[in-house]
DNA sequence: AATTCTAGTTCTATTATGCAACCAGTTTGT
DNA sequence: ACAAACTGGTTGCATAATAGAACTAGAATT
């Protein structure tokens, strides 16, 4: 499809995207927050096909989300295992889980929860806060267009 | 590509993006909460091609992420705004914001910022917090898989 | 030593997207 | 009032991405 690519775009949201770009790559890392590290693991668990979940694992490794390493049983296979920049994608993954859990359920529930692993309970739903802690209402949040971009010097994390 | 749908995986995250499928979607969801409304105003944000443009459309009106509603100026044009499903996407917004910012910025800068209209302050980098709002350290979280598939009634929200 | 498993590669068919051209209805400019 | 421009699309074609199946070299298992 001469797939536009969203790199040049400098937001933040499109150069997610260019990252983690087919839909895939979100269910793949998905699958390697909840343990999978195997290429035989991610084809089973998402029905894709190989040659689908070879360019996939390429991206995401290519994209420092995930490194080849490896296989800890010590078998000369290979594993797949989350990066520091990978782990990082887990606020996008709490996110598109709990708008799926109250906007798209499925009729049997939910494959996982997302969970304080030192008490076993289920984490609290997302809130969007200020510097202070304080929480802000959702109506009060906006996108605004970022100033300087020209002038000013490019605020960084 | 036959795209393959996750419509019936009972995994919130592969049903999430079911409704928000291809990337060009949540650019659309990211220009409504920066206040485009109209189709032209999508298009030339985007540079998105006009046919894919109006399908993506219509497949978040029939998603329910947008509505199709006279145009607010009073001419016979049409105008798209945010549902409260839509809304609802912000933090996924946010979540994939604040990971670009930090691992795909780019050198002009950024596009926008996220902030309390209250105050026009930044928000705070989300956190995960339990259900008595304290920090979670990022290592201390985990998708677990769901009790019950089969048997206990499904958790919804 | 034969069989199965792993992690792919290659091939073809189908589908989604990009691009350009075109179009009817609406609004704007004079 | 009329021409020009704008809006919100539709249609057709070229190309790239995906699904699916068949195949494979090397490793592990029996």
């Amino acid at each position: 499809m001469k797939q536009k690519s969203f790199a040049e775009m400098p937001c933040s949201i499109a150069r997610t995207l260019e990252v983690i770009g087919p839909w895939w790559s979100i269910l793949i890392i998905r699958d390697a927050f909840m343990g999978s590290r195997r290429f035989r693991d991610f084809e089973r668990s998402l029905g894709i096909a190989k040659n689908t979940l070879t360019k996939r694992l390429k991206l995401l490794v290519d994209g420092g989300l995930l490194d080849k390493v490896p296989a800890s049983d010590g078998s000369k296979y290979v594993e797949y295992q989350l990066t520091e920049k990978g782990r990082d994608l887990f606020p996008v993954m709490l996110a598109l889980t709990q708008w799926g859990d109250k906007w798209a359920a499925h009729e049997n529930g939910r494959t996982f929860v997302i969970v304080d692993e030192r008490s076993g309970e289920e984490i609290a739903r997302q809130q969007v806060r200020d510097t202070n802690g304080a929480l802000i209402p959702a109506d009060q949040i906006g996108l605004r267009p970022a100033m300087g971009r020209l002038g000013e010097s490019a605020v960084q994390d």
